[in-house]
DNA sequence: CTGAAAGCGCTTACAG
DNA sequence: CTGAAAGCGCTTACAG
């Protein structure tokens, strides 16, 4: 094997070009299939390059192309249904535009995340929480879209809006006679999300007195313990909301397996608007967010804002609204 | 603002040097926070980009440093929790070995996806069907990991051994009773899956016919419409084996729906051990795969590829075994 | 049909 | 503390 060099320790179009004994552009035309080369000048450098195990840096390539654009997309935990979901609209609506999808998982550490995954893209799309403020405007980072942003944040984002679904949710539990519900919240930092303030402000307007359980993990398994808890404890109550549908899917497993009513003696509810809550017993009522308009929303302002759209102008804050589906279990 | 060029249309590191009234190189240390640089001259610089809305480019940065290499990941859809699972772990595999994940969805044209992954990764992994092996040695191409892939093909790959889980599977329900087994199989061609080819052989065996239900879709929704049209026949089965975890959700959905009980009536089970399968009522008996150990295989296999391992070496098919994980549902 | 030249945007030694 | 030079690997006009 001829001998491969550079910084990568691979071989070069410059390789196969002295391999196949003829210049560099000749190379360019047999690997990109371009015209103008003789049959038997493409076969002998296409052999060079299969015998040196040549293949293209996309360095080199992207530095004389252009190459096509990548949006970064930062996840928390891909294991909870809601991530992929955004995942696969994202890719789609990205990819409707032209660019690919560099997937990240931010587990624990986000900045450190982020921050290898700016280097490598274009733009960045994730959930960063109250912190996302930081990261904004980070010298020669690339622009950052936040989802799920609270109403007082100040860098670009995709905020979803569930105040009106919130009421609706509550309402509707009220009206089917709801006295003492809970919430089951995420909040590893012990405030309270706001999704789980916004639940517990919507009650106490109905003149309903909602308890507030704070936790440190939002997955199925945190659904079923903590809800196994409350269905144990004195006043146990008659309504459990979850912070988001994994958890709901875990308390709804734990009232089945404890033998208990859903929505006869409790009325359980998520957030988020999963698909598989439609396919579990009962089915899951939620509060849904629409993932394509988030995606769309979101896919537009990064690419806006890659091209220089201000990142404090009007158009660097969309808004996308969650609605109540009701379904079986509320 | 001073004139952006180039190719993008976007300022470059000179841009910011001229603005800045410094060379080049002044500007790496800035943007890099690379030390032997003035406070006072960092800032200029540091507003210069600022101004210019400077982003340093990946491509020339990469090709000056190498870069992180990416594996660019290929998944059917993501729709299907089976390929969020499989990304999940993936991810994880990779980063742990520096690598940085592509993600691009398939639907429905995988040649075209797998080109355009192909040009910005380094190396490839998916599930590409039977049809994998034209794309194997492509010039200029990246290596391309299967998975899932049939036991004679003859490119690098992972293949899922599920021959002894499913002998277990059907061993484990003609002992429980079931006499009429039905497959919904995933067969967009025509022809039966390994999946569905494996357990008719296995009831076969087992001195037990299997009727075989091919079909084009693999979601919910076909799994919920098909055993709806089962269940309605004249002999109806007493055990529905689908050809994934999803489809089995539909079948499980349309059991309740129909007041069939499952698994008194009809027996269901599904392949690749979602964890949603644990979460639904009845819970779901399921073939699972060890997605951890398919990422491991994955990767490592992928990353030695593109190190120059043989792709017709031993070493370039890995094998991955499931195994029978009995729940409620049969 | 083939090749010499220039350039894409960055960083890494090396001088000063 | 700062800059001139060289080079990373490719492609795109332009000559021949």
């Amino acid at each position: 094997m001829a001998g491969p060099q550079g910084l990568t320790g691979r071989s070069t179009i410059l390789d196969v070009a002295a391999a196949a004994g003829v210049s560099r552009q000749t190379v360019t035309r047999a690997m990109n299939g371009m015209p103008d080369i003789s049959t038997t000048t493409k076969e002998r450098v296409l052999a060079a390059a299969d015998r040196l195990g040549y293949r293209p840096s996309r360095f080199g390539r992207g530095l004389a192309t252009g190459g096509d654009p990548q949006l970064g997309l930062l996840v928390e935990d891909l294991t909870n249904p809601y991530f992929p979901e955004l995942a696969a609209a994202i890719v789609r609506k990205a990819g409707a535009r032209g660019w690919t999808v560099l997937l990240a998982e931010g587990t624990g550490a986000p900045a450190g995340a982020l921050e290898a995954l700016e280097g490598q893209t274009d733009a960045v799309v994730g959930h960063f929480g109250p912190r996302a403020d930081r990261w904004l405007d980070r010298p020669g980072g690339a622009p950052v879209v936040g989802l799920d942003v609270r109403a007082d944040a100040t860098h670009p984002g995709v905020r979803f809006d569930r105040a009106a679904a919130v009421n609706e949710l509550t309402e509707h539990l009220v009206r089917a006679g709801v006295r003492r519900p809970a919430v089951l919240d995420a909040s590893p930092d012990g405030t309270p999300s706001e999704r789980g303030a916004l639940l517990v402000e919507a009650f106490q307007r109905l003149g309903t007195r909602c308890r507030l359980l704070g936790g440190d993990g939002e997955d199925a398994a945190r659904g079923a313990a903590d809800s196994a808890a409350l269905l144990a404890s004195p006043d146990r109550p008659d309504a459990i909301v979850a912070f988001n549908d994994l958890m709901a899917l875990g308390v709804l497993s734990t009232c089945r397996r404890a033998g208990v009513d859903v929505p006869g003696e409790v009325r359980v509810a998520g957030i988020d608007g999963l698909p598989v809550g439609a396919l579990v017993a009962p089915t899951l009522t939620t509060l849904a967010v629409d993932l394509d308009a988030v995606a769309r929303e979101a896919v537009d302002l990064a690419i806006a804002l890659r091209d220089g759209a201000p990142a404090d102008g009007p158009d660097a804050r969309r808004t996308v609204h969650s609605r109540l589906v009701v379904r079986e279990s509320a």
